[in-house]
DNA sequence: GTGGTTGTTGCACGAGCGTATAACAACGTG
DNA sequence: CACGTTGTTATACGCTCGTGCAACAACCAC
C-alpha cells in the first residue's frame, strides 16, 4: 500500500508509469491493472484520479509531447544566436537523445494506435504537429527564407524529419544519425 | 453457418476480414471473435486455419504489403518508358489511391503497434522497407543518379514520402496531395 | 481530541479475450 | 451406398479487462 500523496503528485506518478508501460509493452499493456502495478498503486486509483484509462492516456500524451517540445527548445537555446544554427539544431535534435529513442517511438506508436477511436487524442495530435510546423516556419523566417516559401518548406522538412526519425528508431541498422543529419542539411541547402 | 470452402479460399477470406477489421477498429479490434464475425464464420476457424490470431495478423501484413507493392509497380508500368517519369510515378503513387487512404494508414499503424512484441512482424517490416528502398535505388540509377549518391538519396526520399504520406492520411487538412508531389519533385530536383 | 474530507484499497461483477475439444456436416473415394 | 477425411460449429474453460462500491486510513479544521 502506498502512502497518501497530493493529488497532483499522484497524477504525475500515474502519468510517468503510463509512459513507461507504453514504451515497454505497447498499447496492449495500457490496462488499468498493469499501469497501477507499475506505479505501485491500487487499480482503483486510476479511475479515482482520471475517471478512466482513456483520460489517463490522453494526459500522458500531452505530457510526453510537452517533454519533446522542451527538448527541441533546449537544443535551439543551446545553439547560440545564429539563425541558421538554431534552425539546424531544431531539426537535428530529432536524431539525438532523448528524442531518437526506440522507447519514445514505441510510446508514440501506441498513441497513434489508441487515437483511432478517440476524438480528444486526434485533436491533441493535430495541435502538437501544428505547433511543430509553426515553430519551424518561424525559424525558417529568421533564417531568411521568403515568406511565400516557408509553409511548403516546413511541410517538407517536418515530413523528412519524421520519416527519418521513424526509420531510425524502427530499424536502426538501415542508416546512421549522422547520415540523417546530412540528408536534412542537403534538403535545407535547397531551400 | 458458412458453406464448406477450399482452405486457400477460406484463408483469403479471413485475411480480407482481418484487413477490414484493422482498418475500421484498429489493433484493439483484432480479436478472433470480431474477425470471425466480419468473415461470417465461426471463431474456431481462425485457430483451425492459422493456429492463432498472431499468425493471421502476420499473414495479413504480408498480404497488404504485397498489394501496396503491386500498386506501386502498376504506377511505374503506367508511366511509360522515361526513367524520370517512372521514378516520379513510383514516388507520387503514395499520394493517390489506393495508398493515400486513411484506412490503409490505420491498418499500418495497427501493424506497427502489434509488431511491438512479435519478431516475425518486425522481420516482415524490415523486409518490406528494404524492398522499397532497393526498388527506389534501382529507379534512381536508371534516372542517372550517380551510384555513390543513390543510397542516401533513397534514404531521404523514402523518409520524405513516408512522412508526407503519414501526415496526409493523419490530418488531411494540413496540406494537399498536389503539394506533397511538389515537395517530392523539389527534393528530386536537388538530387 | 474529535469530526469531516478525501486519498486509497480490496473485492465483486459482467464482459470479452484465446484456445482446446467434441460433435456435426460436407466432400472425395471406394 | 458406405466410409474416412476434413472443414465447420458450438461450447467450455481460465484468464484479463474496466469499473462501481463499501470499507479503511490519513490529513485538516476546529
Amino acid at each position: 500500500m502506498s502512502k497518501r500523496a497530493a493529488p497532483e503528485a499522484r497524477r504525475a506518478e500515474l502519468i510517468d508509469a503510463t509512459a513507461r508501460v507504453l514504451a515497454t509493452r505497447g498499447a496492449a499493456g495500457a490496462s488499468v491493472r498493469i499501469i497501477a502495478a507499475a506505479a505501485g498503486v491500487s487499480p482503483g486509483l486510476v479511475t479515482h484520479h482520471f475517471g478512466g484509462v482513456e483520460r489517463l492516456v490522453e494526459a500522458t500524451y500531452d505530457h510526453v509531447a510537452a517533454r519533446v517540445g522542451e527538448a527541441l527548445e533546449a537544443a535551439v537555446a543551446a545553439a547560440g544566436e545564429s539563425p541558421r544554427a538554431r534552425l539546424a539544431a531544431y531539426l537535428d535534435a530529432s536524431f539525438a537523445a532523448p528524442i531518437a529513442d526506440p522507447a519514445l517511438l514505441a510510446t508514440w506508436i501506441a498513441f497513434w494506435s489508441l487515437a483511432q477511436g478517440g476524438a480528444a487524442m486526434q485533436a491533441s495530435h493535430a495541435r502538437h504537429y501544428a505547433g511543430y510546423r509553426a515553430r519551424l516556419e518561424g525559424l525558417l523566417g529568421e533564417a531568411g527564407v521568403a515568406a511565400d516559401r516557408r509553409r511548403l518548406a516546413a511541410v517538407g522538412l517536418t515530413a523528412l524529419v519524421d520519416g527519418l526519425w521513424l526509420e531510425l528508431c524502427l530499424s536502426p541498422g538501415a542508416f546512421s544519425a549522422a547520415e540523417a543529419r546530412a540528408v536534412v542539411a542537403e534538403y535545407l541547402a535547397g531551400v
